[in-house]
Order: C-alpha cells, then structure tokens, then sequence
DNA sequence: CCATGGTTTGACCATATGGTCAAAGAGACG
DNA sequence: CGTCTCTTTGACCATATGGTCAAACCATGG
C-alpha cells in the first residue's frame, strides 16, 4: 500500500516535521474543497512544499485524505466513548453535547472534512462508519435505552437522540459562514449555544414527574 | 450574462424540455460531487446529453450551477415565509419543523446542494444569504421574541432555535448514508425522527407553569 | 573532508476537463 | 418541396492536474 519511504527505518526529524506539515495544510485544503475540489499542488502551496516534494511522503493524494480519515475518525468519537454508563443520566449526557459542540469549536476543519465525506456519500468511510462507528453507537444507545426504562431520562428515541446531538453541534462547525452571516461578523456563537444547547437537552430529557 | 439564446423570443418546447433535463441531472451530480467535483460531461451522461449540447443550453458550467442555487434559495424559504405570527406560538413552530422536515425527505439533492455550498465557504450565494435568507431569519426571529416576551413558550434564544430546526431537519437529507448505516439500509427514519423532533420541540418550548 | 543516504526539484508525461466552432441534421411553415 | 431557424455533434484547443524520474542537493557520521 504505502511504497513511499517503506523501509523499516524510523523517521527523520525532518520526514516528521514535513509529514505534519502536510497533513496541517491538506486538512485546510480538503475540508473547504472536498477532496475532489482540492489539487495537490494547493496543497503544496500551502504547506510550502512542491508537488513532487509532497508525493515524496505521500504516494498519492488519496493517501494524504485517508491519513487524515483514519486520524479523524477515533479522535471524532472520543466524546462518545466518554459517556459513562455508571454515571448521572442527564449530566452525561450534557457533558457529551458540551465536549462535542467543543470539538466543533477547536476543530470546525475536521468537522467539515467529515460532513463533505458523508454529504458525498461516504465513499472512502463506509468501513469505518460500519467497524467503529456503528458499535459504538449501538452501545451507547443501549445505556440510554437503559436510563429511559429506568425513569431516569424522560423517553425518547435514543438513536435519533444521538442524531440530534451530533446535528446541532456539528452545525456550528459546518454552517459556520452562515452563522455568521445571520448573527454577524465578529460575534462569537458558542457561548449561547451552549446555554441554548443546554437548555434544549435539559428540557427534553428532565423527567416529568405525574 | 447569459449569452446563448439570448433572444427576447419564447421559449422552444425543445428548450424548455432539454433546459429542464439538464437541470435535474446537474442537480443530481452537483449535490453528491459539490461543483468543482462534478464534470460537464457527468452532467451530460446523466442527461443523456451530448457535453456541446449542454453548452449550447447553458452558458458554461457555473451558469448550470447558478441556475439551480438561485432557484433553490426560494423553495428553500417557503417553510419560514408561512411561519405566521398571527398562529398559535407552539403549533405555528412544530409545523414549520414539521414541513421543514418533510423537504429533506422530498429534496434531499437540493439539501445536499445546499450543504455542500456552505460548507465550502458559500462562494456563489453569499450574496443570496444576505439579501434573502438574513431579513426572513431577523423578521422571523421577532416574532418569536415576543412570543417569548407574551410568555406563550418558554424563553430560549430566537436565532439559535431557528439553527437547532435547520441543523435537525437537514441532517436527515445531509447525512442521510449515516443515519441509514446506523439505522439499518431500508428502515425509513423520517416517521421517527417526525415524532422525535415534535417531543424535542414541544418539551423544549412548553411554557413551565410556575 | 568524503561518502552515504535521505531530501528536493525542474522537466516531463498522459489524461481530464471546460469550452469553441464549423458543419451537419431536424422542425416548422409557407 | 424549399427555406429558414433551431438543435446537435465530431473534432478540436488550451489548460489543469495527478503522477514520474533522473539529477541535483544537503545533512551527518566516520
């Protein structure tokens, strides 16, 4: 698979510091272009390397978008695994949406690399959507489920719960231009979302008392 | 602007016929490839097309593109336009959730279309966002501050509710491959998600009787 | 200071792509 | 049928793009 700088040798400095540099300016490039829209040579443009330089340490420029796939996918689902089954229902499950809409806050670029990969239909991420995510996700729904029958959470379906979670935060990160062009340039949406985020699950999932 | 058939004559039924043929098929490339990652001659596969024909019909590649965007911005507005401020609160909001729904199920492309341009930084309608999209959301959004003001349902943030509807209802035509991977290929998730966004909503914005 | 192996690049190639054009092909209509 | 306009296309062009390669370059350890 990977022919480039095969050997069994460690890296250099160097290979390290231009590998990261790399990826940083790919991570630019693809996630506002799509990875069709995106040319290697931007790419080098950015990361102040040429062309041929790049293809040095990455055989082709499918290989600098899957490295940055497969970085992304267990850093995206790290919140999730987070959620703990042995603690407090509703404050779990606010702590799950204030680490995500955080993750859209520090990392609106792989956000947006990941929705341009799913919007197109997943075609490079299929696998991990179904080895890792999938798993996860059935998991995690199982220990809501479990807080719904418990009466500790008021009942909803758990997985478009989830689907909720992931769609309001994301947006942030996503739609980010027309968030701005709606709330202005220079305002800073996130503290109110947070505030409405946290309002919003509060209400749905605080259990009513008949 | 546009160039060909430029005469101030009426339209052929050959024009009107191809011109809407076009259209659909580059509605149905341009929404899963985004536009730098779509081709003339994808567009005119699809709409068994010779790729000169296509051309001779529009313009170039964005004038095909920008046909389609500036139609949509309209039929994409037409749910909040009918939010009537004259309704009652909590109804006239689960109803727009409700039709904003129901076009991510019946216009999945043009969500995606949407999508992918925002995304991308909005390049060809920013224009759109603040000529159209910007007055609706500001006029819309007083409405709801005095209905929160009259005490009709509960206080929360106008801008980051009309967000959290957009977010909710487009995810099902944006991520459409993630949910049904998660979901299972042929369940349908919109009867859920239908009734998962009506509890999420009502509860949210249900007056709390002190 | 030289040799060795990692690093960089200019020149190059094949293919893809947006777009043009002249000429050939329908359609409508007197 | 003949003519005039609208439609379609094969051939073509300039440019962009992913990728290759041999040759030059540089860092470093002996």
């Amino acid at each position: 698979m990977t022919k480039t700088l095969g050997k069994t040798r460690d890296k250099t400095r160097i290979q390290r510091k231009n590998t990261a540099t790399i990826l940083e300016a790919a991570l630019d490039v693809f996630s506002t272009h799509g990875f069709r829209g995106s040319t290697v040579d931007q790419i080098g443009n950015a990361a102040g390397l040429s062309k041929p330089n790049l293809l040095y340490y990455f055989s082709s420029k499918e290989a600098i978008h899957n490295a940055l796939l497969s970085g992304l996918m267990d850093t995206w689902l790290d919140p999730l695994r987070a959620l703990d089954a042995q603690g407090d229902p509703l404050p779990e499950i606010l702590n799950y949406v204030c680490r995500k809409l955080k993750m859209s806050r520090e990392f609106p670029r792989e956000s947006r690399l990941f929705a341009n990969e799913i919007i197109q239909g997943a075609p490079r991420i299929m696998g991990a959507l179904d080895a890792e995510l999938r798993p996860l996700v059935d998991e995690k729904c199982a220990v809501i489920a479990g807080w719904i029958a418990a009466g500790k959470i008021a009942p909803v379906h758990p997985y478009h719960l989830m689907f909720s979670i992931w769609s309001l935060t994301q947006h942030y990160a996503d739609f980010d231009v027309q968030v701005h062009r709606i709330l202005g340039q220079d305002t800073d949406p996130y503290p109110e979302a947070e505030v409405y985020l946290e309002t919003l699950f509060t209400r749905m999932l605080t259990p009513q008392t008949i």
